[in-house]
DNA sequence: GTCTATACAAGGATAGAC
DNA sequence: GTCTATCCTTGTATAGAC
């Protein structure tokens, strides 16, 4: 592992222990037995080693969020709850989306043309899901709305999990969460669907009880 | 207006503006014409003066948010309506709120119990609409599903309008997250409330065109 | 190319003079 | 109640050793 791995490495898990904001360099540097210059060196900024973390994440989503032709309920909750493992992976950049969007312009920047893709990625899922039956005839404004709350409960489950869900494991607060997502989707889901949310929700549940 | 108050005003002002943690003592001081000591001979940490700005909007929602035994869809929405409205006076809170539960233990324990409050107000009032026929006969789950989704969007709206919707005004961001709102209740909704639905809407779109 | 030592500005916090 | 002076920590910039 080279050094800038090392670091990169390093710093995700001290992120996601205790917040971007509260490891300092300094702290982070005595961690690797290093000083805070050879970071500086491959990082100049704290900014571009979050920047080096959010590209990480990026590319994990990347090739789970894709418009699929031959998509079913069952493997869009896949995605989804493959989306949420990665999100926990990187959970220091989700806590703090707010202020890196705000503060970090290289980050917003390429955060924004990211979230089109995903979100018209999300939307043309849904809508193939209307296509192939199982999800009832709706029209655009439905899907607009399914695909608005559903990039919001994507964006900060996390942040509220970590705030009113702390005594939960992962487990139970992704469960808790895609069974948020599978009610919303219900009333708008075709007989078609019934076997699909019913086998992805009994794997959901044996995953929390496996964890005992 | 006593010395206390100038602070309080003034840093919300400025912490709305730029946020908390961008906005330091010694700027603050300046504006309002003192040194920082000053600032805290008042309030010993800046944790104490977001305490502080936490206290008065906890005060402002205290009266809205409350059980109500003869609500309708239309005050329901009203009383969110008037959620969101507050949320907006002491937006920079909801903007750093991730990190003010974990940092500021004050602030953390006395949220939680507001919560509480607040979310089994929720779903005592969407009981209540279930029981005056405004919403169809519903079990435990489905409240227990439109209640937290309600709380999500509550709780995050703002920070989701800060990233993706910053060129709207502050009416069409709420009209949005309003509408979203109306989407998920509607699959739940009776007749009864056709008209109420119509006449909040018209209303809601009246207030967004009026700043033109 | 890799790593270190050092300096600096800005942040919040604190003790004590008046 | 207000102010000065000081302290410690943070991120960052730079000069230089190997």
């Amino acid at each position: 592992m080279s050094t800038k791995e090392k670091i990169v490495s390093k710093a995700l898990q001290m992120f996601n222990e205790r917040g971007i904001e509260y490891v300092g360099l300094r702290e982070l540097a005595a961690l690797l037995d290093m000083r805070v210059s050879n970071i500086t060196y491959y990082f100049p900024t704290k900014d571009d080693l979050v920047n080096q973390l959010s590209l990480d994440l990026n590319l994990l989503n990347s090739v789970v969020v894709v418009p699929n032709q031959s998509i079913s309920i069952y493997s869009f909750l896949e995605m989804l709850k493959a989306v949420f493992y990665n999100q926990v992976k990187y959970r220091c950049l989700l806590l703090s989306f707010v202020h890196l969007m705000e503060q970090n312009k290289v980050m917003a920047k390429r955060y924004q043309q990211t979230q089109e893709n995903r979100n018209s990625a999300l939307r043309l899922n849904l809508e193939t899901l209307v296509k192939s039956g199982y999800i009832k005839p709706i029209g655009k404004i439905e899907i607009e709305f399914l695909g608005s709350t559903l990039a919001l409960i994507i964006r900060f489950w996390i942040s509220e999990a970590a705030v009113s869900y702390k005594s939960l494991t992962t487990n139970q607060q992704i469960a808790h969460y895609i069974m948020l997502i599978i009610n919303l989707l219900l009333p708008y889901s075709t007989d078609k669907s019934k076997s699909d949310f019913e086998r992805f929700m009994a794997e959901l549940m044996l995953t929390v009880e496996q964890e005992k």
